[in-house]
DNA sequence: GCCGTTTTCGGCCCGACTGTTTTCAGTCG
């Protein structure tokens, strides 16, 4: 079972639990929990054949026992025992805007309300506002929130890239404002996350409200909610929510800090300090001991405040970032510049847009030292296929090119085909500088065929790496199914690169794989996939991944020279 | 239910808003 799925499990048995009206503690240790596994990075279940589930901060004993049972029979026993009380239909109730546990199974103990249906009904009805603690308001709102299309479902994120494109043109805008002293775009858009569920900006202003009148009446901004002179509530046209938020410019530190999270990070921040006398929320930090209460103007203070290193917004996520700042021991994180090259991009001859002139003089024009010129292969289909004579075609053209100043490098993007080949015959292969495998077909293929035939494609000599090594679509296609330890291991072993996919829509390995991988010392190469000249640009995707996997420059190939880069492969060794 | 620079028991972040209330519980971020 993956991790994903037991994460699930325990997140509905939190849900459970906490409709069933437990101390609210054990459902946070639930959630933890289910968080843990999620984020594990190596297989949960593997953990747990072999005894060791309780390793992962927030799994003990009787959560370790849960998990045996969930692997073993496929349901915990305390969640179906739940359901024979507790509808779980109700946990859509709880999904309404106003409505949460407490109050949902009021509902359901009064109106034997068990589902949305039956709510849309009572409210319909008019029989809401006479439950206690209910009133006329609560029923318009229920009857708003459905009508407006609430069905229960987790919120809807957005992907990253559009969310930065609009929130990146509001701040530009902002920053412009007469009356701006600090604009900044916070929450998980500031840690570069997959996808966001709104947007933060963060503010500090010589005159409040006409900043927020700015704010309001920016081309993107549809709707305003709400606003007042500490801030504003917005939609935009593309249905994004944005929230602005301003304070006096001497604590936009405590404010910045808040508000970038994540909740998590936060929650463990202020755990801690508490231990130590010390209150922290968006307005400052209360001291015990002396009594008073500081504001600070930056993040770097509020962090020094707290007795350890500024913690890079990527890290934020409660994964170790906290103990290894206190003890000062946070990586020096990869940076765009550190960038030398870019080794899987595509032109005409496959289904790219630009030459491989267009594609080269664009990434001169960002500063790289070199570029691998990677299209689909022999198998690829859809009209985008690339037949050997057409590649060594391509390879010939690319070794008589006269470009100043980078160097384009003959590769492929090959095919892994279902036993674990290439596409391309050896000999062809052997004409290449670069050489990236990548799976295109048979995603549903079982997941121990679908490792081994991975795992079989890294053993070939001449496979540097392997290009987006999971195949999912953020928020669009799940991974295949693939046992990511394994394949860890075997890169490991052979000497090949694993991709960081730095397509906006892929991020492929993501935070958590890359940075297994990188603690098991595999080596990763960052790359844009780029179809068009502009689409270089997305590199900048991939390395933000690499930040939230803890990756130095020194853990990726492309930071390097490219004549340094290729003794570091396989093939060299 | 988990966990330990205060602890193997007794705690477990902080503040704002809403709607229903005579002082606050529940929800949300």
């Amino acid at each position: 079972m993956r991790n994903g799925e037991i994460a699930e499990a325990f997140e509905e048995l939190a849900s459970l639990y906490e409709l069933d009206g437990v101390v609210v503690y054990r459902v946070v240790a639930y959630r933890n929990a289910a968080k843990a596994i999620r984020e594990a990075g190596v297989s949960v279940e593997e953990m747990a054949r072999q005894g060791r589930v309780e390793e992962l901060s927030g799994v003990g004993k009787t959560i370790a026992e849960k998990i045996d049972a969930l692997l073993e029979t496929g349901s915990i026993p305390a969640a179906e025992k739940l359901k024979a009380r507790i509808p779980s239909g109700l946990i859509a109730v709880t999904r309404i805007p106003g409505l949460g546990p407490k109050r949902a199974r009021l509902l359901y103990e009064t109106l034997d309300v068990a589902s949305l249906d039956n709510l849309r009904e009572a409210a319909e009805q008019g029989r809401l506002k006479d439950v206690p603690g209910f009133g006329a308001k609560a029923e318009e709102n229920v009857l708003t929130a459905l009508a407006a299309g609430a069905d229960g479902s987790p919120k809807t994120r957005t992907l990253l890239s559009k969310a930065l494109a609009i929130g990146e043109e509001l701040v530009g805008a902002l920053r412009d404002h007469s009356s701006a002293l600090k604009v900044e775009l916070a929450g998980s858009a500031r840690r570069w996350g997959d996808d966001v569920k709104d947007l933060d900006i963060v503010a500090a202003s010589s005159d409040p409200a006409a900043f927020v009148e700015a704010f309001g009446s920016s081309p993107a901004i549809d709707v305003v909610h709400s606003s007042g002179e500490a801030g504003a509530r917005a939609v935009t046209h593309t249905g994004l929510p944005v929230d602005l938020r301003i304070v006096p410019e001497e604590a936009f530190g405590n404010l910045l800090q808040h508000f970038t999270g994540s909740g998590k990070h936060n929650e463990a921040l202020r755990t801690a300090a508490v231990k130590r006398g010390l209150h922290v929320s968006e307005y400052g930090i209360a001291d015990d001991e002396s009594g008073d209460s500081l504001a600070y103007a930056t993040e770097e203070e509020v962090y020094e405040r707290l007795g350890m290193q500024w913690v890079p917004p990527e890290l934020r996520e409660n994964r170790g970032e906290l103990e290894a700042a206190r003890a000062g021991r946070l990586p020096q994180l990869i940076e765009l510049d550190d960038i030398r090259g870019d080794l899987h991009m595509h032109t005409t001859a496959s289904d790219g847009h630009a030459s491989i002139e267009e594609m080269a003089e664009a990434a001169r024009e960002r500063g790289y030292q070199y570029v691998a010129i990677t299209d689909h292969s022999a198998s690829h289909g859809f009209g985008d296929d690339v037949q050997p004579d057409e590649l060594l075609r391509q390879v010939e053209r690319i070794r008589a090119l006269e470009l100043e100043g980078i160097t384009v490098l003959a590769g492929t993007e090959s095919n892994i085909l279902l036993d674990g080949s290439l596409d391309y015959e050896d000999p062809v292969l052997e004409q290449l500088d670069w050489v990236v495998a990548s799976v295109h077909t048979s995603f549903r293929t079982p997941e121990k065929e679908q490792t081994e035939r991975m795992m079989n494609a890294m053993e070939h000599p001449l496979v540097d790496a392997i290009g987006h090594p999971t195949g999912r679509l953020i928020e669009r296609r799940a991974p295949y199914a693939i046992d990511i330890d394994r394949v860890i291991a075997k890169a490991v072993e052979t000497g090949t690169f694993l991709e960081i996919n730095a397509n906006p829509d892929r991020r492929d390995l993501n935070d958590v794989y890359a940075k297994a991988a990188g603690e098991a010392g595999v080596t990763l190469v960052i790359d844009s996939d780029a179809h068009w000249p502009h689409t270089l640009a997305n590199m900048r995707y991939g390395v933000a991944t690499g930040r939230r996997a803890w990756l130095t420059a020194e853990q990726v190939a492309n930071t390097r020279p490219w004549a340094e880069l290729d003794k570091l492969r396989k093939r060299s060794r």
